[in-house]
DNA sequence: TCCTTAGTTCAAAGGTTATTGAACAATTGG
DNA sequence: CCAATTGTTCAATAACCTTTGAACTAAGGA
């Protein structure tokens, strides 16, 4: 499970990354939960087992997200400390805008409680 | 040619359309302008001019910039009240962090002055 | 040991993206 | 009118992205 260092983040892959509704939807969740580690099928509201492993895949390569094995699970973090070092403000204000727009619908047709 | 309005502007498709990095350079040269309006042809060092077509098309069809015609050329500008207004903090965070990064190598090997 | 749970990997399909050169349109200036 | 300048459109290509189900691996509990 390889993660970029700190300074190997790309800000265009970031970005990039970011511009998938999927993606966006479980960064934003993520965040939500305040740095509290989700494991894989928290995030199924969101898209099948195998979409998700795929998408928490690139999250991770782009230095997004840290996945840590535990047991069977991976859990799964915002390296909010790392994006800011290397891109001051920049998570903040996606997320913000994030909030300003309409999220993802979830599978299930429910919503997920997301604070503003 | 179509602009959308700036209640139109998704977050998903900004972030995509920042996440390639000729369009990042794009963008990150227009800020350095500071508002000036520039002609397609002087984004020759990021790109032919097809490509640059095309990569100003999506950054125009994406809300990131405005393109007004006056004679034969298309002034550009970037939609910085537009943006802020959507999603604020968003664009200076994006420019900020380009800063931070090596930027996108002009096709004749110079560097463009880029003022950080 | 056997079964369940949690996720990954693979191959395939279908769609989108970036880049190119050639041809085209529109405006301006001589 | 003619030619030069600016930029777009088109067709083609190659690469990449997203989504899927089936098969797989690895750890934990009964």
């Amino acid at each position: 499970m390889p993660h970029p260092n700190t300074d190997q983040i790309s800000l265009p892959v970031v970005l990039g990354v970011l511009g998938d509704p999927t993606r966006l939807a479980i960064v934003r969740y993520l965040a939500s939960k305040q740095g509290v580690p989700l494991n894989c099928s928290q995030f199924l509201d969101f898209g099948s087992k195998t979409n998700l492993s795929y998408h928490l895949a690139k999250l991770r390569e782009a230095g997004v997200t840290r996945a840590e094995v535990v047991g069977t699970n991976r859990m799964i973090t915002l390296r909010r400390a790392d994006l800011d070092a290397r891109f001051p403000g920049l998570l903040d204000s996606v997320i913000a805008a994030a909030g300003a727009e309409p999220a993802l619908p979830a599978v299930g047709g429910h919503d997920l409680e997301i604070p503003a």
